[in-house]
DNA sequence: CGGAATGTTGAGCGTCCTCAAGTTGGGTGG
DNA sequence: CCACCCAACTTGAGGACGCTCAACATTCCG
């Protein structure tokens, strides 16, 4: 009956049976997408929200030059905005990485999920606000990190969000993200990317290979990239 | 009895006189605070909910080794997160730039507000999605636009918000932004960012000085920012 | 009126980009 | 099962954008 949607939300905060009941039932009906398939692109009219309940996916925005740019990342249980539905258009596309398993929330639906049971709104506007708080950490480290530091806050990031969903337990984990579409994440070249890997290689930090993501030297990784975790919000404020 | 963060909601949709009076009677008791007086700090346990009534104010970061990231602007009627109340504690800091009149809403006002005005929601959470587009185009911007693009399109940007909440008629207005705060807003150097200003004005694109920010070609700012209004969303979806 | 914050300009340097030429690996069809 | 092909990755060389350090000018504010 759970799926990583209904985990992911549970961690934010206890869900009465009914609501875990109503939930699986809004995602019952998910669909297969392939991989490199754009959800929704930048410009359409907004639709269903997208819950991803297996594989990644990424928003992105791509300029007029051509330059792409990801602004983040989608992984199992993550969802998009819940009141997407409230724009005229969307200023981004969404796009899956994997295969994937998408379902989608209709917007009645999801007002509906949100009004009955309000242990669904918090966990979603927790959910929401670690989101926001996500994209204000990658403004920062754009603005104000170097190129290894920025890699190696990234890998950090996306190591503890995938540990928290349990897609990690070692400090090994499955990572399906090229280097050109980590340089298009980071604001870097793929060239460039590809040297800083190198470095962190060689400096016995991490290994980035086929895939995998192998942290050699977990202190390292963090001093390297000043890493402190509190924007993911894993400890959350206790009683309402 | 109305005041900007009221004129801003009305934008976003219209509300019934319950609900003016509702949001006019929650942000009755405003206080005055001087500029550079943070409101909230990184770490803290979040509290009520700040609305800007008048001035400025923005959100930022500060990494280890002292560099400060500026995350967004709040312009008067803006305000932070409806749901800040849910986080353990804050992953940024507020500061008042200019002095300024802010309102502060607890969370049971917040949330009566949003349960009892379906109008008042729906605004709020629209203001909420514009928030996030502007955060992604500030991520698009440091990732992948040239020094004198970014400049361009902040500049754009602001003058758009200003213009839409009636801060600017013509094609001048008050910026009380620094260099250093543009700066660190831009992922730059106060020099390089002077450099670029320069530059901008010996191109006839615009002036900023004194607190004032002068466009004097707007088609030319356009296309040197490579702006697109669209993810400020000001063209919403009709009807429910 | 004085001091501090802010803005301006110069010179030299380093990070990261561009262009270019491979190499490796995974997937597909014969 | 192998050959091929395309995508992804790797490495080199040279150049440009934006940084650092430093000195000075100007404006704001008490």
């Amino acid at each position: 009956m759970a799926n990583r949607f209904i985990d992911k939300l549970e961690a934010f905060g206890p869900l009465s049976a009914q609501a875990v009941a109503a939930l699986a039932k809004a995602t019952s009906r998910p669909r297969k997408m392939p991989a490199k398939h754009d959800l929704i692109r930048e410009g359409d009219r907004p639709g269903p929200v997208f819950v991803m309940l297996e594989g990644w996916a990424y928003r992105y925005k791509v300029l007029p030059s051509g330059t792409r740019q990801v602004l983040a990342y989608l992984m199992p249980g993550d969802c998009c905005d819940l009141h997407i539905g409230l724009l005229a258009e969307m200023d981004h596309s969404i796009q899956t990485i994997t295969p994937s398993l998408v379902a989608m929330v209709g917007r009645p639906e999801m007002d509906t999920l949100l009004d009955e049971h309000r242990g669904i709104a918090k966990a979603m506007y927790t959910a929401q606000l670690v989101d926001e708080g996500i994209m204000r950490a990658w403004i920062t480290s754009m603005g104000r990190r170097a190129s290894i530091e920025r890699v190696a806050h990234l890998m950090c990031e996306l190591y503890l969000r995938a540990r928290n969903i349990g897609l990690a337990d070692g400090e090994t984990f499955a990572l399906p993200l090229s280097q050109l579409l980590l340089a298009d994440s980071l604001g870097m070249t793929p060239v460039h990317l590809n040297r800083v890997l190198k470095e962190l290689r060689v400096a016995g930090a991490m290994t980035l290979a086929r895939g995998s993501l192998i942290i050699a030297d977990p202190g390292k990784l963090i001093q390297i990239a000043g890493f402190d975790a509190n924007y993911l919000h894993r400890r959350l404020r206790q009683a309402a």
